[in-house]
DNA sequence: TAGTGCTTGTGAACACAATCACAAAGTCAT
DNA sequence: ATGACTTTGTGATTGTGTTCACAAGCACTA
């Protein structure tokens, strides 16, 4: 909307797009403050940073890829990182034939060199390794001091309970359709 | 746990499996059934058959591919599929040059084929193509009457009521990182 | 067969979230 | 300045899901 030139937006704007009723967005947006003005609606630049405040998204944050394979890859020539503030600042893989190549003006390391991801002020990783490897990813990324993963292996790792992991299996989520048809 | 030769478990195992109670996981299965026994557990088994039962996973589903790029042929090389049921038996390019490979046992076909697929008994597909493609994909997969709808471009995608599309945005999904960082 | 130890299934109680209805506060035209 | 019109913010209400506590039922032993 702000691209789009617009200004500002109402609660009812806003519930459409999300397909939910027009005072589920107020009561919601109520519980953290007061975001919009009466008679207008909310001022669409204002609640956008309010909204990243909350989430923890208004600050930049360097992010590791582990496993430059086909997926990621794909993750690597992805551009919608930069709307959350994310940046790709380092990418590893085990294959020396992947090793140096520049994806994205980001060489791919040796995964050996994990453990420097500390030094450089990297909180996130992106684990795109094959199943087998995906533990020892982990166990790898913990101990470079990283706070949170982003798991694409269908594989539960187990990590300490301050790190956070969100896994997307894409096996589990294809598994929700057939739900939803007759 | 079946393939370990376990045979029951109890409603506590399986809350330590997934970080729930246990008096929640007996209160769901209950709303769909008995399942257990009192006193022993969970038939493993049939437990998996009643969920599968209750989520229309107990038939195989016929799954079209639609781009074969990095993230289509990280999907395509994905083996986690036959647990739910699900077979890819069709994958679609506009890139003469991928057209007519074969994956895993399928051969790509040129994207004009997507209307066949109606007659193929196909009526789950996902969507593994640039941005500025899915609508188009989205509206010929649609014509050719798939059912649901796998989206892995940002792009939100207009489809009729009728049919189902889940939506995964790597951005979206990582963006959840930060709010648990601190 | 009676007793002991588990584990399920569920009504009742409780907590939480969604919905409603409306006062408060702004805009705009006259 | 006033009145008509919007749109937010929120107490009150309603609805829904979670938690609890315990009776019911099964396995196993003696």
């Amino acid at each position: 909307m702000s691209r789009q030139g617009l200004s500002s937006v109402s609660s009812s704007k806003l519930a459409d797009f999300v397909s939910v009723n027009p005072w589920q967005i107020r009561k919601d947006f109520s519980y953290f403050g007061d975001f919009g003005t009466r008679g207008v609606g909310y001022d669409i630049e204002n609640l956008a940073k309010q909204i990243k405040k909350i989430l923890k998204l208004d600050t930049t944050r360097k992010t590791a890829l582990v496993g430059v394979g086909n997926l990621g890859s794909a993750i690597m020539a992805y551009t919608g990182f930069g709307t959350y503030g994310f940046q790709i600042t380092a990418a590893f893989d085990n294959d020396p034939a992947k090793i140096g190549r520049k994806m994205n003006d980001v060489a791919v390391e040796n995964i050996s060199m994990l453990d420097t991801l500390g030094k450089r002020q990297v909180d996130m990783a992106i684990i795109a390794v094959p199943e087998q490897a995906a533990q020892d990813v982990a166990d790898a990324l913990v101990r470079a001091g990283v706070k949170g993963i982003l798991n694409f292996s269908p594989r539960r790792i187990v990590v300490p309970k301050k790190i956070k992991v969100i896994t997307i299996d894409i096996a589990t989520d294809l598994a929700r359709l057939p739900y939803y048809i007759p």
